[in-house]
DNA sequence: CAGTCGTTGCAGTAATAACTGCAACGACGG
DNA sequence: CCGTCGTTGCAGTTATTACTGCAACGACTG
């Protein structure tokens, strides 16, 4: 059986804090809410039902969060052996894959810059000059921002071969 | 007087393509458009009776579009002497002026991730444990991506005493 | 096979947001 | 002082979207 979770009022407040701020990057409410709670919640893994319970909204709109959260890799599915129902969590490297994939348009908008100057490539330089500077700089991110998360990677498993 | 303005074809078909993209981004339509025109408008200061009439919407909503692109230091108003009217134009500064911003809300983030660790003050280590790895993630990021900037910054001057 | 659990699709509702068009305002140049 | 230009606010329309509740389905357990 199923407990049913009651979230504390301080607690409620903190899922909503950080709800907030994802709804602030584009996510829905209800999306931001399992965030939070997942970022929080006693058992860190989550099956839909205590996430319906604890969060007090439809089956429906979990399911559709979840379908919303886990392609970038922030939330994941977990099954446990011999237990058939499914849980969620927040993955332990969820962070630097969704900022990986966030990143990664990086390299969607330098395309879209370099396919603006193939279209001004008959004009004088004065007028490709901005196209130029941002594809410019894109492409330095481009070059660094993987690294850089690289770089956090090693360093958090450092010492373990 | 103003010459009004038609965009090509092509054009008009790329400056929706950058729009669609800052769409993406949770901008609004007109927004983007204003960016894409901006990228690769023939004199690269439009004025905004100029941007009514090459994307062909009202001047409220191109007023509306300033008021957001402006604040985020992509988009900047230029004056010439001994004109009146006023001049926007993509910032030369602008896009590490907005990653800049962006970046910011980097800071915002680890601070509520730090407001959970102290609503989370009594709890055991293994449910903390979530909260304590985005922090720390998120303090990297805050300590090496201003300088990855201005890394950027220092080589696009570069030379330049 | 019966029961449970999660998913998915759909209809309906409610809220939000963008955009237009209009009107009023202030600033400035001729 | 008149005309132009840009801004701002508002009403109204339209489109989009989040969410609910229900119903149907498949997978798996006991």
């Amino acid at each position: 059986m199923t407990t049913t979770q009651e979230l504390t009022q301080a607690e409620a407040a903190y899922v909503d804090e950080i709800a907030e701020f994802f709804v602030g990057e584009g996510l829905p409410l209800i999306a931001g809410r399992v965030i939070g709670w997942l970022l929080i919640s006693d058992p860190p893994e989550q099956t839909p039902a205590q996430l319906t319970a604890a969060l007090q909204v439809s089956r429906s709109s979990i399911s559709s969060a979840m379908r919303l959260l886990t392609p970038s890799g922030l939330v994941e599915r977990t099954r446990r052996r011999g237990d058939r129902s499914e849980y969620f969590r927040i993955a332990p490297e969820g962070w630097s894959r969704m900022l990986m994939r966030r990143y990664s348009q990086t390299t969607a908008f330098r395309e879209v810059t370099e396919r603006g100057l193939e279209l001004l490539a008959g004009a004088e330089p004065a007028r490709r000059e901005r196209l130029e500077q941002v594809t410019d700089l894109y492409r330095f991110l481009e070059s660094e921002l993987p690294a850089l998360l690289e770089r956090w990677r090693s360093r958090q498993q450092g010492g373990r071969p």
